[in-house]
Order: C-alpha cells, then sequence, then structure tokens
DNA sequence: TGCATAATGTGGGATAGAGTGGTAATATAT
DNA sequence: ATATATTACCACTCTATCCCACATTATGCA
C-alpha cells in the first residue's frame, strides 16, 4: 500500500526516479495528471486510472462542468513507464503546471502518489500555513 | 497489551530497539507515522493501520481538510520491518518531524506505541508545564 | 549471594542496489 | 542535409541494508 514520502531530484530533462517501495505499487507504467486542490500532481494506477475514466466517461458532454473538469484531468493525463534505472519522465507542460524545480517530494497516498515540489510541499506542511490544527481537521472529519 | 515507557538509544544510522514487550503485541511488521496534536510518532499495528486507512480512503479527494489529514497522516506512514536484532529503521523525515536526537522513549498506550525524544519527553511530563493536574483533567473526561 | 548463562540492546563494517548525471543513438523538425 | 529534440543506454557515487561482533543487563542455578 503507497505511503510515506521521499525526496528527490529531477534532472533537466524532467526525469525522476520512483521510490523503490513504490514501483510495485505502481507498476511500470502509470498515469500522471494534475493534481486537485494544490499545485501538485497525481500518479496513478493503471487500474485506479480506468476506474476514473469510467466516471468520466459517463458524464453528459451537456454539462459545463464535466467538460471542464473532463479537459482538466483527463487532457492533462500522460501515460508514463519507467525506465531501466527506475526513472518516469514527466512531461514540461505537467512540470510547468505543479512549479517542479530541482528537489520534487514524492507522498504515498494509498491508491495513488503525489508529486510536489519540494519547497511547496515544506510551505503546506508548515502549520503557521493553516487555520486549524491536524486535530482539529480529524476531528471535524469524525476520525 | 501495550504499556509502560522505554528508554533506548536511537543511533546514526535511525535505528531503535523495539522493547521486547512490545515485540508480540506489535508483530515483525507495523507501521509509523506522525503523531497527532504533539511532537512524536505513532506506531500501529499492521492490523489498526488497515482501519485507519479504511477510513481515511473513504474521504472525498474534494475537501480540503480530508486532503491535508491524508497528506499528513498517510503520507506520512512507513511500513517497518524489525530486523535481526529486534530494531526498526525510521527514515530521516519522521525522525526530523518528531526532533529524535540521540536518546528516545517508546511508550505503550494499548493500541499503539509512541515514540518521543527522550528531552521532549521529560519537558511534557513536567507538571510546571501543564495548566490543570493530571487529576482535573480526569474529572473532566468523566473517569 | 555469587557466578554462569542467556538474552537484550548497541555499534560498526561490507556490499548490493537505489539514485543521479552524462553520453551515444535515434527520431523529428527545419 | 543539418540542427534540435527525444529516447535509450551506460557508468558512477552514495546510502540503505544486511550481517557479524561486542557490551550490558537480566535470569537461573548452585
Amino acid at each position: 500500500m503507497l505511503g510515506g514520502e521521499y525526496r528527490h531530484a529531477i534532472d533537466e530533462k524532467g526525469r525522476v526516479s520512483i521510490p523503490v517501495k513504490f514501483r510495485n505499487d505502481l507498476g511500470n507504467v502509470f498515469v500522471i495528471s494534475k493534481g486537485i486542490g494544490e499545485d501538485c500532481l497525481f500518479v496513478f494506477t493503471l487500474l485506479e486510472w480506468r476506474r476514473l475514466e469510467e466516471k468520466i466517461r459517463k458524464l453528459p458532454l451537456t454539462d459545463k462542468k464535466a467538460r471542464r473538469f473532463s479537459r482538466y484531468l483527463v487532457g492533462g493525463a500522460t501515460e508514463c513507464e519507467v525506465d531501466k534505472q527506475g526513472r518516469a519522465m514527466i512531461p514540461q507542460y505537467l512540470r510547468d503546471y505543479a512549479g517542479l524545480k530541482k528537489e520534487v517530494v514524492l507522498v504515498g497516498l494509498t491508491t495513488r502518489v503525489e508529486i510536489w515540489d519540494a519547497q511547496q510541499w515544506d510551505e503546506y506542511n508548515n502549520p503557521d500555513n493553516h487555520e486549524f490544527g491536524i486535530e482539529d481537521d480529524m476531528e471535524s472529519l469524525g476520525i
């Protein structure tokens, strides 16, 4: 099950090493797209992606929101394959979108992986940048 | 049942001996993540962790708080295996988070174990650092 | 109570492999 | 045909992991 965070470098060609602990769960081929909410990328297993795609496919073409969402998530998606060295190539437009510079953080989240620019990740995790603490979130989520 | 506190050293490689009294309850493989509230780490049995993960998985991706909480607890989680000498390796980012230096305290709490930096643990247990006494807490909790 | 034995906790070295950077080969565009 | 970009391949470094050895504490027995 995907979990934990790993700090890796991203080189000039846009290549990032996939942590060994993620490789089994992600498989050799997976899908990267724009993240929801915060500036990051979502990485899905092929299976998970198919599920999402199936849901989106059923949305009516007449719905403005559905069109926008589809363009965002499906339009932003790329199929990636890890090379012999265990790296994946992240296309330029996705690097730009998430503001990936030199150092990135890969975060395992059960069914998906997120890729963040290291600096943005640190800012996001700084409690000073949040109105409420984690225990407040937890309470209001009913966990 | 998990209980009691044990003072152990953490070496340069981030390894900590798991007290023998904990091993049966924790098992050979368990999950360590960031603690809730105070600066410490939570150690869960695999079973306990699966329960938590299942709850978190059901939270909607559209909820900002849910995303944050998931990133915190699941993103912070690592599966650990005890080596032949009975030790577990705590990844750098978790050591940083909890401020683990040289000496740590492992505290058994029925269903989980907490790992504290020894100094922080001592400060936390100093009555001078709390507005109310333990007996006041107990009363307001209805125990 | 003292000694012997076992088991727990700690430290350090060797090694495979994970992570990274760079070059060569192929494809694409001008 | 040349230049540029992309893909595939190769090589190095460093670190996490494994393994062994020692110290120290706990346990058992005379």
